[in-house]
DNA sequence: AGTATATTGAAAATGACTTTCATTTTCGAG
DNA sequence: CTCGAAAATGAAAGTCATTTTCAATATACT
């Protein structure tokens, strides 16, 4: 099992790319995050722990460590593009909570097994998929229900 | 079974807005196409019939169409929100070629029913789904397979 | 160390929307 | 009908996340 930063490193150097501090700040800030950070939420940690990356690296950098395998995009429907970890994190799909923002993170078998069946009908190779479900979760259902309670 | 001009100005009336030949024309253009239209495909559409209507409003109107239950958003990862028929159209997910760009819808019962496992799990209330699926449709894999038998 | 090459970051550009606002259109009351 | 309040239009400007530009700087092979 690698080291993440190795596996960085060694991206970096097929590429015929750099070794740089902004780099390193920018997977180190990266590695200690869970969860789905934006740009700016990097841009923001980084700043926290005065280490200055400009934004447009911040960018760049992030771009290297999904390409790397490290990080996967995820796009909700806010237009921020989000990273969360790839590497040794089971793939997984997405509860969004549309009023408190929350994620859940699920896993369905069942849905893999479906899936398996529709690729082999249309005889679609899949490189990737998302599975995004939109609503409220119990918390804010609950809240819904006790405000108009009141109200009502 | 209501007509769709009808859904449309009878939600437009409830609304306190008013009719106007812009959203007429964009109405019926939206209603003679099929698969996913982006504003800009709408906006060309509508120029080729001489049809003048502003880039906002063609904006305004698709917004329109998608809040009285016509239209659905649908977006890929280009960036771009496209349209889709909703009114009498079944429900469903896609297969996007990322090649070719073509999409193939797809239903299934399985995964209708594992999806309603993982709300009950999580007493998530759930509005809106999608269920993406990237990579390569079969011709695309055939050209590919093609092409590198004759360079390999 | 020296040098070719890559990187950085501030600022400008991009691109898909969205808003602004002066002008035009709609539609219901009179 | 005819008016006029209210809404719609559209050209242009604004927004906002992201990307590009480019002069200055840093890196890593010899
Ligand atoms: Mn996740
Ligand atoms: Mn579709
Ligand atoms: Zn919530
Ligand atoms: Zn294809």
């Amino acid at each position: 099992m690698m080291d993440e930063r190795q596996i960085f490193n060694d991206y970096i150097k097929s590429e015929g790319l750099k070794g740089t501090s902004q780099r390193a700040a920018v997977l180190d800030v990266f590695l200690g995050t869970e969860g789905h950070v934006s740009v700016d939420d990097m841009h923001r940690m980084l700043s926290r722990r005065k280490l200055k990356v400009g934004y447009a690296t911040v960018h760049r950098t992030m771009k290297l460590i999904a390409q790397c395998g490290l990080a996967r995009q995820v796009r909700f429907n806010d237009g921020i593009t989000r990273f969360e970890h790839q590497y040794m994190h089971e793939h997984h799909h997405h509860l969004v909570c549309t009023q408190c923002g929350k994620v859940i993170e699920f896993n369905s078998d069942r849905i893999d097994d479906a899936e398996k069946i529709i690729l082999r009908k249309y005889g679609f190779l899949m490189h990737s998929h998302r599975y995004d479900v939109f609503g409220l979760c119990k918390e804010c259902q609950n809240k819904k229900a006790g405000s108009s309670v009141k109200s009502g």
